[in-house]
DNA sequence: ATGTCAGGTTGACGGTGACAAGTAGCGCGC
DNA sequence: GCGCGCTACTTGTCACCGTCAACCTGACAT
């Protein structure tokens, strides 16, 4: 590649212009053609500079990739934070958070599926460990509170698990396969893994395969017992 | 590439032995060195065959590399067929169904993955289906006997997520990340998916944000009644 | 023996990530 | 004002990749 348009060098300690150049057509690149379309060389051709240059700044393919990524996934902490800032009780200030979460990677489906999916980079490791803490920090109140029982660590990890696959399933999908309603879609699946949580601290045994008995036993409240479920040894199908 | 030991020629009618033979290398490349190892040309290598011959049998790389899981993928539903066959219970019964579905991703990650979070092929389009299929047949029961309420192909959908999730968030993860105990992570996580979805039928407004109260209402059985959460405007943190 | 055709091979193209080694420009100390 | 050294970047080059068009070849039916 010759020298496109008479790039002026740096200044030492500008060197890090470059870097942000980068990361700017990385991004365009991405955002209008995709991940494969993301390549060293077509990066450096868009800021006018030669390919190796972009080594001077990322060590690899990846993790420029994944620095892109980064930018986006600080956004996610401010929404983690900022969504239930106004909630007083606690367990709702979780569906909140799972909700946002939802809602983030579902507006990012392709740096979600670049962080998460692909194979762990420093970069990302630290991305999920954040990610954890956001929701780990919301868990917890709710343990103090006795809404969710149990070590907010395992709970945190199931609702992980939970949170991830709602965006997971969707992401690597084309867009016109989601559901049409993707707030309710949120909504539900949140609601699913916050209840689901709520329910590991309660089980009798958590470990053991739960019955239709144990959910009676769950689901009952006082004012409608026993019409929830049918009657001891209900009908199977 | 010179031929390598002297292959014979395959008589007419049996082109698709050499359909196997590349698949069983490709497995095992997989196996032994990871997804990115696996090659066109390293595949063509290891049955003694050069590189354009792959493309007799398989479109391209990744079809290839699906067609490896799809073997692994068809035990996926034999196992969540037998996994309840001898339990009558419907709800056991899909969590039953629920800890096979984890278990088997946990045991084959790299497979996982290559399936389930590249670009989508016809081939992972179809192993999506069965899988949606798998677990709507449980649910339905379910349905049916009162345990779970709504949408068969909604709750289906939200318990895909989060099963996914419980998966998906480990596979990219070295296996010295994963939890200790695989069982309890994977019964955990299960018993979190069905009571959540157990409780989604039961929530007054699905799409609101639950509060804590609405967290007593659910999980208060008749005889620890006030005993499960603090009193009406329970103490936030 | 010969025609046919499935089951391969040859060779090459365009593109990729990565790197070793060289070069040009800026600022600082003198 | 001048050269020294550091930094930012370039040149040139590997090794390898997926993919394809065109050609060859051996086994079988006749």
């Amino acid at each position: 590649m010759t020298r496109a348009g008479g790039r002026k060098r740096a200044r030492p300690g500008e060197g890090a212009r470059l870097r942000t150049e980068l990361l700017a057509a990385a991004e365009r690149i991405l955002d209008a053609e995709g991940e494969d379309a993301v390549t060293v060389r077509g990066v450096a051709a868009a800021v006018g500079v030669t390919t190796p240059s972009v080594y001077l700044h990322f060590a690899s393919r990846l993790e420029l990739l994944h620095a892109v990524c980064l930018g986006v996934w600080d956004e996610l902490g401010r929404c983690m934070s900022d969504a239930a800032s106004d909630v007083d009780d606690p367990f709702s200030a979780l569906h909140r958070r799972c909700v946002t979460y939802i809602a983030f990677g579902l507006e990012h489906p392709l740096r979600y599926r670049l962080v998460m999916n692909g194979r762990a980079t420093e970069a990302s490791r630290q991305v999920a460990a954040d990610c954890f803490r956001y929701l780990a920090e919301a868990v917890e109140p709710c343990v103090a509170a006795g809404a969710l029982r149990g070590d907010v660590g395992e709970l945190t990890r199931a609702l992980c698990a939970g949170l991830h696959g709602a965006v997971a399933l969707l992401a690597p999908q084309p867009p016109e396969m989601w559901p049409h309603d993707l707030d309710t879609y949120a909504a539900n699946t949140a609601s699913l893994v916050v209840f689901g949580a709520a329910a590991l601290g309660r089980l009798p045994d958590p470990s053991a395969t739960p019955g239709s008995d144990t959910l009676a036993g769950l689901f009952t409240t006082p004012s409608v017992a026993g019409a929830v479920c049918g009657p001891p040894g209900s009908p199977t199908v």
